[in-house]
DNA sequence: AGGATTACTGACTAGTAGATAAGTTGTCAA
DNA sequence: TTGACAACTTATCTACTAGTCAGTAATCCT
């Protein structure tokens, strides 16, 4: 009856997953190796190889399960926050809880890495930045009908200066494991929208 | 007197950095291979360890050339620019110019591999960073006291959003191919230091 | 001319990468 | 109970990684 020694099971999969998803955030696609999570998960690589053909197949299944996983949160976002100033917050909001957890965007990583991606891992990061700055972009235009935010020119554009700006604060709040160079530049990254420019010093 | 054939010279350390320079810029730290810049300078592998016994020494001799060479550009700009805008637009366009060459700054390139670096080069690449804030910071401050700036905080908060939101930019223009991603992210970003906030619609 | 130095080559090693084929074990359904 | 299927292991392979070492050819110094 004792089966806890041997981790066998339906949810292989996902584990690995799992393990690939964080090796990729904190080491990057060249940077990690299917001995890696044959290790912690104490099987073979053979056996990894079962579940995801090629390294490639199981970069391209991580996005799509990434990318999934992140419209999720949108959805919810569109659901849950009352307006484009709330939504904007629990959006800038999924990116510091991946930081806070010493890791960077997925894709961030990978969009660094993009030359030497398998083809159908770099269609999928195009996907994710494609939905991602769209839904932004979406945000911001209410925003601006509604008066919470005030920017010159094409939504998409800001969305687009955003969602880079994020990720390269990502990457140097890692770099130096110092969360708050992202929260900094993220607060300031959304004051920049407010309509009534402040001009007192704040608190930091 | 022929002696083209055989491009044997005191110059080879040099070749072989400008080599590895572009392919880390282009594939990564953990994207390239000793073999990729032999091939290039049709030379043996052991010349290469002849010039720079292991990576992790020429991945620190790389990023201190690399450090040097920006610090020169940061002082030239101070000689020949005339102003704080103007000393801003020279430094912008300095990334612009790598970005339209289809690589990635060495350093941003770097900062999302820095968990699988050797430690030396780490320093090498925080140097960096450092030295990049310090001088805008400087910058932002002297344009904030004659008035061609206006933001609230610190200074050295400022320029590290800044720094930050010029390598995201870099990463989404090159993942896209499209330079106009960064030109436009960058634009945005100056403006949003002028006193005057024009709210017309501006051309594209 | 001789010796030292510089800049290499050729041949090699140990280790790791992703990947494969054949065989083993546990589970479940007819 | 049997046999099919899922989830593995063992053993192996080829290609490539950084790195070493002994030797060699050209060049500089005296």
């Amino acid at each position: 009856m004792d089966k806890a020694a041997t981790a066998r099971g339906p949810d292989s999969a996902r584990r690995i997953l799992d393990l690939a998803e964080r090796l990729i955030q904190v080491r990057g696609y060249n940077g990690f190796s299917y001995a890696d999570i044959a290790e912690a998960m104490q099987v073979t690589k053979a056996s990894l190889h079962y579940h995801f053909p090629s390294k490639a197949e199981l970069g391209r299944s991580l996005m799509a399960r990434y990318l999934q996983g992140f419209l999720k949160a949108l959805a919810d976002i569109d659901q849950q926050a009352k307006g484009p100033t709330q939504k904007l917050e629990s959006y800038v909001a999924l990116y510091a809880d991946v930081i806070a957890d010493g890791r960077m965007c997925l894709c961030g990583m990978l969009a660094a890495e993009f030359a030497t991606l398998p083809v159908p891992v770099r269609d999928e990061v195009l996907r994710f930045f494609d939905a991602n700055e769209a839904w932004l972009a979406t945000v911001l235009e209410h925003g601006r009908r509604d008066g919470q935010f005030v920017f010159d020119g094409r939504a998409i554009e800001v969305a687009r200066m955003i969602v880079a700006s994020l990720e390269g604060a990502m990457m140097l709040a890692r770099t130096y494991g110092d969360v708050k160079r992202f929260t900094q530049a993220s607060r300031r990254l959304l004051a920049q929208l407010r309509p009534l420019r402040r001009r007192a010093a704040h608190r930091t």
